[in-house]
DNA sequence: GCAAGGATCTAA
DNA sequence: TAGATCCTTGCC
């Protein structure tokens, strides 16, 4: 395990393709958890490898908690791109948040990641750096500069497993106040890496 | 439990 | 242009 190479590591792997985020918000925020996340971190130098544990879908119609609600802006123009491109924008003045973009251009829906696992880096990360959006956007170094990337070039690259077997549990979103109802986040049942335990927000 | 923190959006 | 809001975190 310890010894194990990015390469090997992703043998169980394949590249997303660009269909994969043309599916519907709610299905890639879903197969999103237990992909990974190949990055290249500017700080240090180096790649990461990280798993996805935990997703949020924004859907394009009918979500009041989606920055695509009330249409386009200049903040949140990115959402309205076609699928596969990273959407970052700034919350509270402090922290990023990273999206992923779904759907095909003018729809206006992301997935917000909103925690990983680390699976492979050249130093040691403390075991919470990727435990919730802000600290995770921050560990990984993204800020509005990267608002806009592409995830079908080089890195930041998401990689899709062959055989899809992880358990996945829908919840609540955490953190908004309008369309709570919606059970959009999801959760690797059990993951210890999750940001806000999966039993919370169960319906 | 709650303040920090600053951009963003809406209403006027 | 003022005022409310905000997909959070770390500290009290």
């Amino acid at each position: 395990m310890e010894n194990e190479t990015i390469e090997n590591i992703l043998v169980n792997f394949k590249p997303a393709p660009l269909s994969f985020f043309r599916q519907s918000t709610e299905n890639v925020a879903k197969e999103l958890v237990g992909c990974l996340l190949l990055s290249f971190i500017k700080e240090g130098n180096q790649k990461v490898l990280l798993r996805i544990v935990e997703t949020e879908a924004y859907l394009s119609y009918g979500d009041e908690a989606s920055h695509s609600f009330r249409g386009i802006t200049k903040r949140n123009q990115i959402m309205f791109k076609e699928g596969g491109v990273i959407y970052v924008y700034k919350i509270y003045g402090i922290h990023h948040c990273i999206n992923v973009v779904t759907e095909i251009e003018g729809k206006g829906s992301a997935v917000l990641l909103r925690a990983m696992e680390c699976v492979f880096a050249e130093t040691v990360f403390p075991k919470d750096s990727f435990r919730g959006p802000g600290k995770l956007a921050k560990s990984l170094g993204f800020t509005l500069e990267d608002n806009g990337i592409t995830l079908c070039g080089e890195t930041p690259k998401i990689f899709v497993p062959k055989i899809n077997d992880s358990k996945i549990r829908a919840t609540s979103r955490i953190g908004i106040s309008k369309s709570t109802e919606k059970l959009l986040r999801f959760c690797l049942e059990g993951s210890s890496y999750v940001s806000v335990d999966w039993k919370k927000g169960m319906a």
